[in-house]
DNA sequence: CTTAATACTTCGTGATATGATATATATAGT
DNA sequence: ACTATATATATCATATCACGAAGTATTAAG
């Protein structure tokens, strides 16, 4: 996929990966795999970001002897989701523009 | 509309506004308003941008007194246009992904 | 004992949208 | 005659950001 337009969808993808179960990074990424790839450097970097717009709030935990992160979404975070849908009805009538035939050729 | 989902639908945009017919940059402008809101350095960056990557040709013409160059879409062009249209597919998956419904909560 | 998987972190780089600013002409209003 | 607005393009500085590369450390599998 474009990269640009992976950009617009990052953020959102995160979100959504924790929406229903807080989650950490590595499983976040696998979670969200299917339907993007997305490497650790890139993730933690959003992680951060959402974490500094306070879209997410974080905890430390051991599990088997390693550290995890776990991620919680806040209300902030949810209402992103939120206005991502809002986005939708422009994106989809931009898609239309885009992809509209020419009537009087073709 | 958010910053980053824009970027990628940015050069997509105005390569459409020129698909049918060439078209010079106030009129590319006044095209994509009503899809979206676009101000003259970043269109005039894009043109260029894409000009590069020889999605389009330029020619300059006088018209009524003043200068214009007229940009007219390329065979990549229109490639990128179906490569966008290939991407779409993967971004109503994500959509689908960012809006679903919790099934054991709500 | 080595490789792969798990888990997180930091740094440098390149790409890029946008506001601000500048230049220049034509037209419409008062 | 003056002023404001619309037309038309160009450049620069800034801030944001994705991502590869490289690093640290533990556990499990072969």
């Amino acid at each position: 996929m474009d990269i640009q337009l992976k950009r617009g969808l990052l953020d959102v993808c995160v979100l959504a990966a924790i929406k229903n179960n807080e989650s950490y990074g590595y499983q976040i990424i696998k979670d969200i795999k299917p339907y993007m790839e997305m490497s650790e450097s890139t993730l933690y970097t959003i992680l951060k970001r959402l974490e500094n717009a306070q879209m997410l709030t974080v905890r430390t935990a051991e599990y088997g002897g390693r550290l995890r992160k776990y991620y919680r979404i806040t209300q902030s975070g949810l209402n992103r989701i939120e206005e991502f849908k809002d986005d939708w009805k422009e994106i989809l009538s931009i898609y239309r523009f885009v992809t509209k035939e020419d009537e009087e050729n073709e």
